[in-house]
DNA sequence: CTGTTAGCGCATTCAG
DNA sequence: CTGAATGCGCTAACAG
């Protein structure tokens, strides 16, 4: 392991110097002494010790990242964001998956904290648990004071700057466009009862079927996956089986979960569009070549984290709160309802 | 900012007693004292500063995980399977994505090993470029003398622990069980010329086809991505336009190439399996409920991930190359070629 | 069991 | 412009 004083004594000049050429410093140094420095560096192959560097600057060079699941796509593209704009500031990014366990969140919080990073950014739904998110809260509180930058993607529940996705509104826009479509009942696959973004999505949709008049849609819960949506669409299509009029319309909170009560209702032989419409939210890049095409709400997913860093990055008196309104995509999995 | 000598005072106690109890040293502390320090910790709400511990340790906590592109869900499985056994281990995951740049491949393992990280995991796959492949060799010798790990998931051409995945067996296997299945002529969507990956599967593919006594395939270039595989789909389809005999069987090198031939066919009316068939590799598990349903060549891509960096963790004499074989599936994208 | 002390590798005053 | 000295926060011998 070779140090900088290694490289200053090979170069025949003082600790400082070498400090000074190989770190880009403000101060100038004469042109042959660099150049001997940067010689014996390349020579040596050293590199510096960015822990050390920390250490002694006192800020080091690293943000934290906290997703639910890496493997879901809506998380690799608000990561893609977020490190993208690391990227472009010379930071590193440390992630850390919670697979949805609310302790590790908070573990991961203090951890990064520990970890001295410049700032973390959480994305990712808040569940409905006073203590819970009173103690992820705490930890964050901590990791502010000591001089970190937080911003979440979700929702504003912690008090730091947040992009919060239009949820609640995405869904009603996609409620009033399907009834638009002629649809009048509905059943939306609810994601689970705990998770404030699945919540606010069936709590737009279904307010925006109040508002035009139409019956509350039948509601089925499960989780928040590709299998989640596959078991509620089961679930969906065994509790309506002998009705006279069953839902003509299913919205699932999120893609994946729709992708999965696709997959379901094409096993039991259900046609979509034609038998039942689906509807899913996000718009996840990977998903746009599905058969049949998913009609949704888009999220600028990429954008929303790059948004969320920048955020976490530059300091402000206040916590900002960024609303992303999305934008319903109408495609093939929804078409209009036969005439009553 | 509050430090370990901040607790220790305020516990009245020696720095070298709050280190033992706060971090689990060998060193036993009496009860007495213990509580103390613990309170202390507790209330002044200290945190350890990792940068101070690995300078002092000569060791940190944190590997490091360089990736194409987190957005394809290949890289996010092999990331997916490394940071479970991080985590079980306890340590943290810091990320690099290259976004294909061989460039920001070598800057990212030079900033890793200032970062001191206790080991690199390199995956995806090299391309076929000497001086590249000596210049990040170079680099990663450099790291491993200061005694980190290295690993690779793709090709063995680093000298470094590899998992390698049987590109060539796995798409030999493949071209048999469609050859098996009445094909006779084929095409393949065979990637970019220079990416290694692209290139063994390409030629196991029209290995086994030759073996065969079959005519070697129609081979068309392009990206590695869903785009590519539309690109390439297109123009194989205009390329073929006027032929009386053309390939009724098209082998995308990866699934989401596949997913892209797939949109590309729908597109222009082609129908999948009827008109042609379409086979990808990977096993993509967020593209299975594609329709038709993709036949491929199965990879634990998880389980990979988390195999090379077990290999990047614990060290070993010799360079050890664990390959996996891929196991075909076949599904409802190829069909029994009509007989001749 | 507990306290003292000397670095870990580097950035940075402060003199020269 | 350059070098010597100090300390960042913590661990690990080393003495009591």
């Amino acid at each position: 392991m070779i140090t900088l004083e290694d490289v200053a004594r090979h170069a025949g000049v003082s600790l400082a110097t070498a400090s000074r050429v190989l770190n880009g410093s403000t101060r100038q140094v004469g042109a042959s002494l660099r150049a001997k420095v940067e010689l014996a560096a390349a020579q040596l192959g050293y590199r510096p010790n960015v822990a050390a560097q920390a250490l002694a600057r006192g800020a080091g060079n690293v943000i934290g990242l906290v997703v639910h699941d890496l493997v879901d796509p809506y998380f690799a593209a608000l990561a893609d964001g977020a490190m993208r704009v690391a990227e472009g500031r010379g930071l590193m990014v440390m992630v850390g998956t919670t697979h949805r366990d609310p302790e590790r969140e908070i573990a991961y919080v203090a951890t990064l904290n520990a970890q001295r990073v410049r700032a973390v950014l959480l994305a990712g739904s808040r569940i409905a648990d006073a203590h819970l998110t009173r103690r992820l809260r705490e930890e964050l509180d901590g990791y502010r004071e000591s001089g970190g930058g937080v911003a979440c993607v979700g929702q504003d529940l912690l008090g730091t700057d947040t992009v919060v996705p239009g949820n609640a509104e995405g869904a009603a826009d996609l409620a009033r466009a399907l009834a638009g479509l002629g649809h009048r009942r509905f059943a939306v696959l609810a994601g689970p009862a705990g998770l404030v973004t699945a919540q606010d999505r069936v709590a737009g949709f279904a307010g925006a079927l109040a508002e035009l008049g139409l019956p509350a849609p039948l509601l089925v819960h499960g989780a928040f996956d590709r299998d989640g949506g596959y078991a509620a669409a089961t679930e969906f299509a065994d509790r309506i089986a002998g009705w006279d009029e069953g839902p003509s319309c299913v919205f699932a909170v999120n893609d994946v979960m729709a992708v999965g009560a696709l997959a379901a209702f094409r096993d039991r032989g259900i046609l979509v569009p034609q038998d039942v419409s689906v509807a899913g939210f996000d718009d996840i890049a990977t998903l746009r070549d599905l058969v049949p095409a998913l009609s949704t709400v888009r999220l600028p997913l990429t954008a929303m984290g790059a948004r969320a860093l920048e955020l976490a990055l530059d300091p402000a008196g206040e916590a900002r709160v960024e609303r992303i309104s999305g934008e319903v995509v109408l495609r093939e999995s929804t078409r209009k309802a036969a005439p009553a």
